[in-house]
DNA sequence: ATATATTTTTAGCTTTGTCTAAAAATTAAA
DNA sequence: TTTAATTTTTAGACAAAGCTAAAAATATAT
């Protein structure tokens, strides 16, 4: 497996290209910021290992041995994430790069070392889940907060989208992971929210508000 | 920068092709485990943008440039082993081929930060000193244990070969960095010694005292 | 000094991953 | 249901890093 190849199948499953759902090469080359040609190179090779099902334009979908390694670097990427972050107090906005180098490194003892140093974390720094060891994702029932009723209240726990400038911009504004929101009102003009965090009343737009996921019970 | 001219420039440095020295194709080949025909090819890429000085049929020596690139990537490879021991646990023998890979992640950040994290160590597993960020090396005065006069005391301070296999002979027979080690006793017939270390007296081969280094004050 | 051996370079080929431009297939519109 | 637009694939090129086999340069022996 090359980098490459690693990264292709990131991108598959990442855009969905698992349980029968199928991916686009268009949509794999927006991801990975290459020409629709170049994956339709990757895909074929891929597909002759065994790591993709395709059928010529009918898209592409991971294999049961295409998710086990996609979901490997996953799980690889977001431990070095919390190790960016938990123990050389990297901000949750400078850790993505890094990973996506660090993810490609081969060892299985020292992820699994890694993981043990980490006190075997559940959630990266975004609020993503990790995978376990032999796969299993962990999921939980969160929503967009734009989609959240009025008057209710939930726990912040993650990020839609997990871009550098979203994440400034939320510690900027003193929006975390944990943190309790209220939705006090939603303007209809432009679908801004009016939330409650931490005893403080902020407006968000829409946009923000669909970029935050929230757990209420 | 690629990961291949990188270790192409590490291996020069290693085989001494810094102030004056000059390395040859075939050396180079033999360290890096390719072929010498593979080795001009890089040669010339790596004369062309500076990082060497070559002129054909005449070895090759790293510039300037050069040997500040191939401090950099000693530098991360060796504070990289030092984490893999201290943090996570593994012995000395397994460090190599993990650090030959993180020693190519790109993030000056990351390893100033790793750097913080071990304390600032002076000194790797295998007792190689670390070079600083802007590229000194701790000059030490260690000799080979063989060449040691009898009586002498020192202190094991770090392996000429730092091979698994030696390595783990060295853990095996309870010889570890920081150990007090005296020469009691030199054989005419085959170079052995016999040593006292941690109030034990062993035999050890002329092979082995060649290749453990000890500081005698 | 000449012949032999060794080292180093060149020439030509391969694989990997990328690209552009053109052709083919599919999807959407008229 | 044709036509037009979009998506996807193919064909052909290129740069990186490696290889083998042969040629050239250098070093060693006789
Ligand atoms: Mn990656
Ligand atoms: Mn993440
Ligand atoms: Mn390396
Ligand atoms: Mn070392």
């Amino acid at each position: 497996m090359t980098h490459s190849e690693e990264d292709y199948l990131k991108a598959i499953y990442h855009l969905g290209g698992t349980e029968n759902e199928t991916v686009s090469t268009n949509a794999i080359a927006e991801q990975m910021d290459t020409k629709p040609s170049s994956v339709t190179d990757m895909i074929r090779k891929l597909s002759e290992k065994e790591y993709v099902s395709y059928k010529k334009y009918q898209g592409v979908s991971l294999t049961d041995d295409g998710k086990e390694k996609a979901l490997s670097i996953v799980r690889k990427h977001r431990l070095w994430e919390v190790f960016l972050v938990d123990k050389l107090d990297f901000s949750w906005d400078e850790v993505h790069e890094i990973a996506e180098q660090l993810e490609h490194i081969k060892s299985e003892k020292l992820i699994d070392s890694l993981d043990k140093h980490l006190n075997y974390p559940k959630f990266d720094p975004h609020g993503d889940p990790i995978p376990s060891k032999n796969g299993e994702l962990m999921k939980t029932t969160k929503r967009l907060l734009n989609e959240v009723e009025l008057k209710q209240t939930g726990i912040c726990v993650g990020v839609k989208d997990s871009s550098a400038p979203f994440l400034k911009f939320l510690d900027k504004h003193g929006i975390a992971l944990g943190d309790k929101i209220t939705v006090l009102d939603k303007e209809d003009f432009d679908g801004s929210l009016q939330i409650n965090i931490n005893d403080r009343s902020i407006l968000i737009s829409h946009l923000i508000a669909s970029n935050l996921y929230v757990k209420c019970d």
